[in-house]
DNA sequence: AAGATTTACTTAACATCGCAATTATTGTCA
DNA sequence: TGACAATAATTGCGATGTTAAGTAAATCTT
């Protein structure tokens, strides 16, 4: 017969989509008044920790499909906040890096942002919040995996 | 100035979207076969636990928004899958159900998705994977908070 | 009880997700 | 070298995410 599934309340992909909706909330309501989405966001974070990065590393680090990616780097350079120019030795990459107005706009949003962060590890104490950000990034590893 | 953000690695959303990533994979994969999305597979688990639900009630236990509710049980209905009636008293609100085919369908599933649950937990280790749900959970019930 | 407010859901519009197919470029090997 | 495979990005399509506005029904006010 077919097996029992665990409550919905202890799954780990409801569990999941529930997290991530409460964490972004603050962090939607930060970014709208720069006009930027959550995954704008993302991609300028990245790009300025790590410097220009092709189209592909971009979107596997910022958590974004390729597809998405192509579309949302569109807006941005419309927006000025990344520039977008073919490879030197391979011309299929794409290499895109954050323009002064994208590091601006992450400048003009640390503050805040890292209010959020500060209130999130607050409210589960800074122990527990370093274990879960352990645990997630043991989920992430596994990718594939199954 | 504007403070230093912590490393994008370190970044709950960027790594909640990750371990997203990680483990909705398995899941569609399996759903894939069956014609199911990933929302509508919540839908239906949560509609088999707890009987029928209102729609606002539905939308937050599956963590889904008010008007992808509203198009996904259209398609279920048109499906078999559950059904929507009006609500007796409060003529408002929509009743939705689920339907033997539906239950149907979770069953033809349950098997490996439980496999794919036992997975994540011998890959974390049965106490880490307890206190990771423990952990997000904690993180979905400050909901708005900040 | 008529009018204003609130509530539950739907619709609309646009962006993103997720998959599949295409295009352009590079790499491989007979 | 030339056909073929592999890689990087783009495009197309249907479904969902997100916000705002709209509709209908219940509730509150006076």
């Amino acid at each position: 017969m077919a097996p029992k599934l665990v409550s919905t309340s202890r799954s780990l992909p409801i569990a999941l989509m529930h997290a991530r909706e409460a964490v972004m909330g603050p962090i939607r309501e930060m970014l709208g008044a720069s006009g930027v989405t959550e995954q704008q966001w993302r991609v300028l974070r990245v790009l300025e920790e790590a410097g220009a990065l092709d189209a592909s590393t971009l979107a596997q680090r910022a958590a974004l499909l390729q597809p998405s990616l192509t579309r949302i780097i569109k807006g941005m350079v419309a927006k000025g906040l990344v520039t977008q120019v073919q490879g030197e030795h391979d011309r299929r990459r794409q290499e895109v890096a954050i323009t002064q107005a994208g590091v601006a706009l992450i400048a003009a949003n640390a503050t805040r942002a890292a209010e959020i962060a500060e209130g999130w590890r607050a409210h589960l104490g800074a122990d527990r919040y370093e274990v879960l950000l352990d645990l997630l990034g043991d989920l992430a590893d596994r990718d594939g995996v199954q």
